[in-house]
DNA sequence: TGTACACCCTGTAGGAACTACAGACTCAAT
DNA sequence: ATTGAGTCTGTAGTTCCTACAGGGTGTACA
């Protein structure tokens, strides 16, 4: 590794959380820039590589789309050079973000409610189920 | 349609917003119970089948992968007769729900801020990455 | 009664987002 | 120079859907 701020897709994998094979996917998919090579061809990242992917990460597991998390990252990037744009699509996604927030919060609720009724070792008739029918 | 309370795939669809292809596949996947049929072959649900789909389909929104939701299907089954074995696979839910409002609520604030500036004309630096850096 | 026409059936093939090899090459340490 | 862990490309498999194709069902209306 020529730099000692430069590493491989193994530690880029290890300090992110990301399997290996899914760094290449999302390199090939466009959601990372194509990294520096080394002499023998080694892909060479950096800490923002890093941050980036850990991004990515969280909001897969939020639920948003690579399409989705594409967008955001275009946000991050200021990709979308208009100020008008860049406030549309960030409006959208938080109202998005603003309902996933009011669902798992209900769905916290219920979950409180059931493991405390379980652990005094009375089971209470489930509500989990009900809980979505609505909203 | 034999009974007044018994309605066919296209109207569960409709009602739970869930698709009539995703449904036979929730169905082949274990998710639903085999549903009674008519004389001719079609599929016959009632309404706790909405319910449950609703269910189903939040939960994906949220990130939950099929596995953890037939895990939360049983919580609410009572499958799982054991109390303590409810109270431990709630607990690791309860956990995992929390950790998401927290990434998600960080999420909000820092959209909530850059879509302000935007409306003011004054495109922040972009803190959206580094958000997820470190939790 | 028959005949449209919308709806449903099974089965299979596709897409998105990974995940897991195989077979060959690289790199650092000895 | 060699060994062994790590990486390369390419391809094939998995999960969770989604979209047909080709055929049967249900009902409304002439």
């Amino acid at each position: 590794m020529p730099a000692p701020d430069v590493f491989s897709i193994g530690v880029l994998s290890e300090r992110s959380g990301v399997n290996i094979e899914t760094i290449r996917y999302y390199e090939r998919a466009g959601l990372l820039q194509k990294p520096a090579r080394s002499p023998g061809g080694y892909r060479l990242y950096r800490t923002v590589d890093v941050t980036r992917l850990c991004f990515i990460r969280r909001a897969r597991d939020l639920g948003f789309s690579l399409d989705e998390i594409r967008h955001l990252l275009d946000l991050a990037d200021q990709k979308s050079r208009s100020c008008r744009r860049v406030h549309d699509i960030g409006l959208t996604h938080l109202t998005e973000v603003r309902a996933k927030i009011r669902r798992l919060r209900r769905m916290e609720g219920i979950l409180a409610t059931m493991v405390k009724a379980c652990a005094n070792g009375t089971m209470p008739a489930c509500p989990l189920l009900e809980a979505f029918a609505s909203a």
